[in-house]
DNA sequence: TACCGAATTCCGCAGTTACA
DNA sequence: TGTAACTGCGGAATTCGGTA
């Protein structure tokens, strides 16, 4: 008998989980019933290929409309697998080799191409029970041309979690359905599935993306909760199948991915509602994520883990190289250790305010320290923002500037923030009718108090780069602050 | 116009996820 | 860890529309 040892799995060379995969592995040689002594497979020569990293989520993905429009019911986490494994497929080496392959994947790699799941307390677990599923669960597909005969495949024979990582080969029978189509198929883009968040929203994308060629489709509802494989005995009403289902995924496909669906007109039997005719067309506004500088900001700015949608509005509105700037900016605070804790808001607050120019400005300060002529090249980038400050407050009344700027920024942090900031102001002032005044103030929501509004306002201004500003932070301004807004005695 | 059945609206519950 | 938001679901009350 061989000695038992074990193997560490040959990795890909990208970045590798906290815990490197160890395959205990069985002895060598298996003594089979007949007598015969066989020669297990190597891990090596299991695993056929080796996912490539987080894959291009541009990238095109293929799917036999047969196979789009069959029944089938997964989880949003197998959805996200499956997506992940199909966009590794090299289609070549897949073909000639006849089978698809047993592809070993980083969980890191997947969690890091779908935020949403990124975000999850338990990204193993999750994966695991994906695997689980995408092993036990079936796909009925219609063959004979549809004639009321199905097939029942299952996705994945060879399918689980080893260590950080997933080993995972689909059946071989639904090569078919996702290689080498010719036609009759639907393309999606993995960007446009990635921030879908409900099973059902992401199948009636790819529904109704089949259909995107024609510009509308017919369905019924039994044809719906069939392909989305729900049981006949739920949303017995229509009115909660489209409350429930329907109008969600018709706004998170509006909101999240290339297309727009519409309902044209219900199809009635008598009172009775069967189906509808929906409108299918392509969001024209989508299409500047194809433009060739536009694409890659918006995919680096979703790696950020901003959402689709605020990326492509900061497309829209923002010069490729500015933007460019900005998100080179952001990625060097993080890298420097920086915590950014809300991606977003952080871009946002830098597009708006130029972080990346106050960076240079802040090269200038240190090589200040050496030249005479820094100093004064710095004095006057200075004095450039304070006029570009003032006159931005000088074109709106005093009351506005403050409501609008300091309001924007109060409005823009998150609610518990929000009440946080109240509260250390009410808690940091001192006792006495102006500290009263101002827990007033800042309690109601307001900043009818000129003071209060100028303090708020000039510590949002002063520390712009802070979007959620600490309770230390606060404290320490207003402590440092306090004498220069509050009134002579 | 009254009746009946389907659609719509509203409410509440439970589990999950996101966030600070 | 607590809270809010989201998702998925069922049921009751109300509204609407077809039909006799």
């Amino acid at each position: 008998m061989g000695t038992r040892r074990a193997i560490r799995v040959k990795t890909s060379g990208l970045a590798e989980d906290a815990s490197p995969p160890v395959i205990e592995r069985a002895p060598e040689t298996v003594r089979r019933p007949h007598g015969l002594v066989e020669r297990l497979p190597s891990d090596d020569e299991l695993i056929t290929a080796l996912a490539s990293g987080v894959p291009d989520i541009a990238a095109t993905i293929r799917t036999s409309n047969d196979l789009v429009r069959a029944h089938y019911n997964l989880s949003i986490n197998a959805m996200r697998v499956m997506a992940f494994y199909v966009s590794q497929l090299d289609t070549k080496t897949t073909r000639d080799s006849g089978q698809f392959p047993l592809m070993r994947i980083a969980l890191s790699h997947i969690a890091e191409t779908f935020p949403a799941l990124a975000s999850s307390k338990n990204i193993y677990k999750e994966i695991e029970l994906a695997a689980d599923e995408l092993f036990d669960a079936q796909v009925v597909l219609p063959i004979n041309n549809g004639r009321g005969e199905r097939l029942r495949l299952r996705w994945a024979p060879t399918c689980g979690k080893v260590g950080g990582h997933l080993l995972m080969r689909l059946n071989g029978d639904l090569m078919p359905y996702l290689l080498d189509l010719k036609e009759r198929y639907t393309s999606k883009q993995l960007m446009y599935v990635i921030e879908l968040r409900s099973p059902y929203h992401w199948r009636l994308y790819e529904i109704f993306r089949s259909y995107l060629f024609r510009g509308r489709c017919s369905l019924t509802v039994d044809e719906m909760k069939a392909m989305l494989d729900i049981d006949s005995g739920l949303y017995k009403k229509v009115g909660h199948f489209v409350s429930r289902i329907l109008t969600p995924a018709l706004t998170a496909i509006e909101q999240i991915t290339d297309i727009q669906v519409t309902i044209e007109r219900p199809r009635r039997d008598g009172k009775r509602i069967l189906g509808w005719d929906f409108l299918i067309r392509r969001q024209a506004q989508r299409k500047l994520i194809l433009s060739p500088k536009a694409a890659p900001l918006i995919e680096k700015m979703m790696r950020l883990g901003i959402p689709v949608k605020t990326a492509t509005s900061f497309a829209e509105n923002y010069e490729p190289d500015y933007l460019a700037q900005q998100l080179e900016f952001m990625t060097g605070k993080g890298s420097s250790g920086y915590v950014i804790e809300d991606p977003p808001g952080f871009l946002r607050a830098a597009l708006e305010g130029n972080f990346a120019a106050e960076r240079a400005e802040g090269a200038l300060l240190e090589a200040a320290k050496q030249s005479e002529v820094a100093r004064v090249a710095l004095h006057h980038a200075a004095e450039a923002r304070l006029r570009e400050a003032k006159s931005t407050a000088e074109q709106l009344a005093p009351a506005d500037f403050r409501r609008d700027k300091a309001m924007a920024m109060f409005d823009a942090l998150p609610e518990r923030k929000r009440r946080e900031v109240r509260q250390v102001f009410a808690d940091g002032l001192p006792t006495g009718a102006f500290g009263q005044q101002v827990a007033t103030a800042f309690n109601a929501g307001g900043f009818e108090n000129p003071r209060v509004a100028a303090m708020f306002r000039n510590f949002l201004v002063d520390h712009f780069a802070i979007p959620a500003p600490t309770r230390t932070e606060l404290q320490e301004y207003i402590a440092s602050h306090w004498d220069a807004y509050a009134p002579a005695s």
